[in-house]
DNA sequence: AACCGCTTGTGAACGCAGGAACAAAGTCGC
DNA sequence: GCGACTTTGTTCCTGCGTTCACAAGCGGTT
């Protein structure tokens, strides 16, 4: 067997850029596709490509290419994206807020079963279709919908606390938008992302590359 | 020199996360610090942090450890933290409005400058104690301010087209949230954050480690 | 003044990801 | 039916990131 030994997580993230490409080229009535243009679309190389739709077993026809809808469904499949996810917000926000309206969870099979915030201002209010609600319920509604991904958006002060209460409910996977590093038993995945991190590394790289940068163009022969 | 040659990227994100952890630290009155100490803060580990702090020269004492305010000084020198980097945040959905009302960044010397919507209905609208602006002044206020950042929280249908009129703009990183790979020209660093991929990659894991997950509390003891 | 413990900084090995080149295989044209 | 072209799947190799382990240096103590 080549696909249970172990598929790296960076391949992982990839196929699940491939898989919305494929999606859309679905969408477009598109039969096959080549692994160059394929990887065009999705901003990687071409041989990375192959490699990486190596590890779920052959899956295109040589000298024709990938069938879209096939490798669409097989990717869909790895992915465990067959059955839907049941999420838990933490945090309405701003950025909390935008999370349960963004529609790119929905459509890929991920769907907020409960809101939960912690101010009384927020709770009871309707944010992305749904209701939010107060923390006391957090264990029930987890245990009820079998959630098991949870995402954090709330202060930093109050995230490693909120990650205790949805490790002991039972969610298993955490997406953490807090800027602090969590601390979770083990067999808990935690995911962070940090926005400011992101802007400071364009940071860095802008000063690496020119400390010129305006000075740049200075006769610009641009269109 | 040692800090000039190359700082792996991987290793700048991580002086993001320390520089943060150092303010928290320097806040609350502390002295020095262990790399121990300074690693399971951040989450990782002590060697690796060494290392990465290897990069900007010896700043620490032997039997001590580091000094927090000179070390947090020294890594905001190092991020290009000390002068206030202008951005400017194009789409004003759910998340570009998240966006320009985080506090983590303005905290952090990043300012946004300009925010700039294609729907009438959005502009003249106040976000984040800022106005939104007309697609049209883009340019203008771009040039005005020489912004060196745009982030781009459109719809992936225009993300490119917001890419390429920000790069002829004179903008020189771009951080991307549109679930698209974006094309720009040499020289221009585009950083992608695709929060369905990191669901989704939680989801793999998830399947991956206890394929029984539902299964995890068979006798449920709901409150 | 010398010793001891603690911590940094560095060197080396391991593992992994990325890229390029090559062989296998299937299809289209003749 | 056969040959050539196209494209996949694989293999090798190079480079990077990460980790472990050790030597060097500083402070506190006796």
């Amino acid at each position: 067997m080549q696909s249970r030994p172990r598929i790296p997580e960076a391949t992982v993230a990839r196929l699940a850029v491939y898989l919305r490409v494929l999606s859309s080229l679905a969408d477009g009535g598109r039969g096959t596709v080549s692994s160059g243009e394929l990887a065009s679309a999705a901003g990687v190389n071409p041989a990375g490509l192959r490699k990486d739709l190596s590890h779920l077993g052959p899956c295109g026809t040589r000298g024709v290419g990938y069938e879209v809808a096939t490798l669409r469904d097989r990717i869909a499949g790895v992915l465990g994206m067959e059955t839907a996810h049941a999420c838990v917000l933490v945090g309405l926000g701003n950025l909390g807020s935008a999370l349960a309206g963004y529609g790119g969870f929905g459509s890929r099979g991920f769907e907020f079963v409960g809101l939960f915030d912690a101010s009384p201002a927020r709770v009871g209010q309707e944010v992305g279709g749904r209701v939010v609600r107060p923390m006391e319920e957090l264990d029930e509604v987890v245990t009820a919908t079998r959630a098991t991904i949870g995402v954090i958006a709330t202060p930093a002060e109050v995230a490693q606390r909120v990650c205790d209460r949805l490790t002991s409910a039972g969610v298993r996977s955490i997406l953490n938008f807090a800027p602090v590093a969590l601390t979770a038993p083990a067999g808990v995945d935690v995911r962070q992302v940090d926005l400011s991190v992101e802007l400071q590394v364009l940071a860095f790289l802008d000063k690496q590359r020119g400390p010129a940068a305006t000075v740049l163009t200075p006769a610009g022969g641009m269109a």
